[in-house]
DNA sequence: CGCGATTTTGAGCCATGTCAATCGGAGTGG
DNA sequence: CCACTCCGATTGACATGGCTCAAAATCGCG
């Protein structure tokens, strides 16, 4: 079970920054601005570790603000597979617990979002259109990402995967403000990789080695560095050579 | 541009077939049966080989009545992913030509389907929401299979991929009366296959070879028969022997 | 300082990919 | 009916990427 709390402080920077990039994406004023900042005092907090899942009876989506999740599905012989990172900014889909169907929401980290349904309907009448749709679009883009996970699975060896999905955690990151550089924090081990990517622990650290022996990107301390942006997305197959 | 015809006349048999598999998924009554059959005698054929897509500007959904397609995506370096394959009874997403951004439906085969809204408009009131309904369910079930199929790229071995597939296949053409003991016709190219499950062409072959050797299943004519569902079963689901 | 979790490394094996050639059936033109 | 061609299926030889097992090193933390 999730444990709620609408009394913990977040910290206010982190807030302020999801704050900021969604008012971009949804064209808020200053004053719905305002508004928005009030709204989110009161958020749900999910502990690291923990399913996140719906307290009613159906699905609820919920909009992250801070912190690192995932969609996973353990399989009977304790193998797991994770499906895709979800980071401040993105929404997820809570399923209510027991409903193992699809996949499972899993916080990475401390987790703080906010029930979509409540904020909607706590929006004054001029934003919340722009919020229902920007909602949907997020929804619509958590899907897309499965085309290219997909893909990634499908169709690259270890070294195209981890960089991909690095170059994809990265622009994603920078949407919401956290990357400074091409630094930012990774909360995952190279277990979250290896489920994800499907390749063994044993694999991932080797192909981190490589690319940290090339030069490409560091890793420590659960944060990146992505040293030469170009040249990593010429190896993620995002770029072709002109023939 | 894909071609589309009202006058085609389909196999009244595979016609039938879907028909009542229909029926007995929305609860049609004999009633409804019969306004049913009388919609479907106009429906959109899109020949073997070319995309499916939607004319108007937003996307449209389509109901397969008869014939394969799949939802594929090419590389700019020409590899080919294939997300799904979608058989009939199964609702497709048409996005407008051009919109090649997650995906693209392709036909496999001659294919007949029925635009869903021009369905649901024309349905009688009875019907209608029960209609709207199975279509909803048919499109979470597409979502849901991507789960699956990420499952099977990024956990199982090329055995366990083909055989996961087949039986996947199986259920979902059972459903609609197209199995019959366990053959069932495969309109798939090893190459499909291939593109599919992430594997070579190669080695696709290989590893039908040796489920043929173990005599798990037969593959000729463009037909599958699967002949120890149990024990592929066991395969596809990486059964644990008790230690 | 000791413990559990994670990262790192080595050695060796096996699955899968690549390259290249052959084979078989279906269609096509003569 | 034959020669030809094309596409898909098949096979062999060989290279290699990624896995497994097992152990060491390192880190985070009490």
């Amino acid at each position: 079970m999730s444990e709620l709390g609408k009394t913990h402080h977040p910290r206010t920077e982190e807030v302020e920054l999801a704050l900021s990039a969604f008012a971009r994406r949804v064209l808020l004023d200053a004053g719905d601005v305002v508004r928005m900042r009030q709204l989110m005092r009161s958020f749900e907090l999910h502990p690291a570790g923990f399913p996140v899942s719906s307290l009613g009876p159906g699905p609820s989506l919920k909009w992250i603000v801070t912190g690192w999740a995932c969609e996973a599905r353990v399989l009977p012989d304790s193998r797991r597979q994770i499906f895709s990172f979800l980071l401040p900014g993105d929404v997820l889909l809570a399923r209510p617990a027991h409903a193992t169907r699809p996949c499972t929401v899993v916080a990475l980290t401390r987790l703080e979002c906010i029930d979509v349904d409540q904020l909607l309907s706590s929006a004054t009448e001029g934003p919340r259109a722009r919020l229902a749709d920007a909602m949907a679009t997020a929804t619509d883009i958590n899907e897309e990402r499965k085309f290219e996970h997909i893909v990634r699975l499908g169709q690259h060896s270890a070294a195209e995967r981890v960089v991909h999905l690095m170059l994809d955690l990265r622009d994603r990151l920078a949407e919401v403000g956290l990357v400074r550089g091409d630094t930012f924090r990774l909360p995952l081990t190279q277990e979250h990789l290896a489920d994800a990517l499907g390749l063994s622990v044993v694999h991932v650290n080797r192909t981190l080695r490589a690319l940290r022996t090339k030069g490409l990107l560091e890793i420590r301390f659960g944060g990146v560095t992505l040293l030469h942006r170009q040249q990593l997305a010429s190896i993620a197959g995002r770029v072709q050579a002109p023939p």
